[in-house]
DNA sequence: TGACACATACCTACCGGTTGGTATGTACTT
DNA sequence: AAGTACATACCAACCGGTAGGTATGTGTCA
């Protein structure tokens, strides 16, 4: 998983959110937090103070800061799946055209600071893969899932354009977010987004050499 | 930067070291935790407790945690740099063959558990990108650097192979870093090094339609 | 050659604040 | 009346950082 609204679902944290909602405010306060500042420096105290509400309703709805970390990732999903899912790209014919549409999409939202376009899943896997197999597992699921649906439309693009190198949709699909994670990677270590529009960049042209050896043009 | 001994030029940190190798051992504590654990979650006190010394070593040496997250970029600069230099793959006469050679490097070193061939800088500036600028410029010197000993490889490629697309060196030396530092996020979120190898023979595969476009094949 | 001056390289003990987590109480909803 | 959804108050452990001491040099001059 990868980019994200940093505005949530719920608009905007209320200082108190409405009885009900304390769950869903914790979740998006982890979401917006861990993304700019990493997983351990993200205290539950601050996290409750993002969301508005006390420590009482965190561990109410949460048994550890590690259960949060697992019930994030699935929150992430959640909430850039629909994202993806209604975007336009979805709508060309060509399964070609379709990934190097999302492609476009990913550099259509790459906007505003670091955060908020940078992926929750790959900053808190890189933090706790050692130390937390429940957290790296679901974080593995973000990325593993989002990467599923590409994949799909890497199958069809293989059958129609049949390139001559002996490539999986799996692994081009994993190498497409192999790709946008080092992209946010190298982002971060420069202080903008240039390397990841660069690398997205790469990424199309290696796709069209791969696809287009055989094609129409 | 990217890869990395965790076997120490010290080779094995003591419990106590001698009188003068305290920085030392803690700039190689910190490489190794930092890796396993990343930045926040690796304390001072966890640090001197791996380098065998005190917190009064600890602070006689660096001001702050933060000043030991920039001696330790340095430091890990200092310590991979040799690695690659003193490499075979420079022997070789063409810069793409150098090329290919860094990447068959790169997979050669991939090795034993996970921390041992990940990138300190790149996981560290993925936790302190927005609230340490110190550590974040030093973490992209160490990427930028390493990347440039590529870049004078492209240079030479670009010139002597000339392909179609309008590529810079610059842009595709950034774009192995990319290729790496995405391939040690996803090999953590899977749990073995499997996306980071599938990602270096695609990143081989596209230098090869680059390059070989308008070569001698 | 020795002794004094001084610097470097640490170590022990401690500080206020924060950490993740708990125990208990209360208000709202059904 | 009872369960759900919180809030309040609290805890031991640990956090980054400081204060003040000591052990081991090293340079200088008689």
């Amino acid at each position: 998983m990868y980019f994200p609204p940093m505005t949530h679902t719920a608009t905007k944290t209320p200082a108190h959110p409405a009885r009900g909602d304390a769950r869903l405010a914790l979740l998006d306060a982890a979401l917006a937090l861990v993304r700019r500042q990493g997983w351990a420096a993200t205290s539950i105290d601050q996290l409750c103070r993002t969301a508005g509400v006390t420590k009482g309703a965190f561990f109410h709805y949460f048994e550890s800061k590690e259960a949060l970390g697992v019930a994030a990732a699935h929150r992430w999903t959640e909430v850039t799946t629909p994202l993806f899912e209604n975007a336009a790209y979805h709508r060309h014919a060509d399964p070609l055209a379709r990934i190097l549409g999302y492609l476009d999409f990913r550099v259509a939202i790459v906007q505003g600071p670091l955060e908020a376009f940078t992926c929750f899943a790959g900053t808190t896997v890189q933090e706790t893969y050692a130390a937390s197999e429940a957290i790296r597992s679901a974080c593995g699921a973000c990325i593993t899932d989002h990467a599923a649906r590409l994949e799909e439309d890497f199958e069809a693009a293989l059958r129609k354009y049949r390139p001559r190198a002996a490539v999986t949709a799996e692994s081009l699909a994993l190498y497409t977010q192999t790709v946008l994670q080092g992209g946010f990677v190298l982002a971060k270590a420069k202080g903008n987004a240039g390397p990841l529009l660069d690398g997205i960049a790469h990424l199309k042209r290696y796709l069209q050499f791969l696809f287009k050896a055989r094609s129409t043009s």
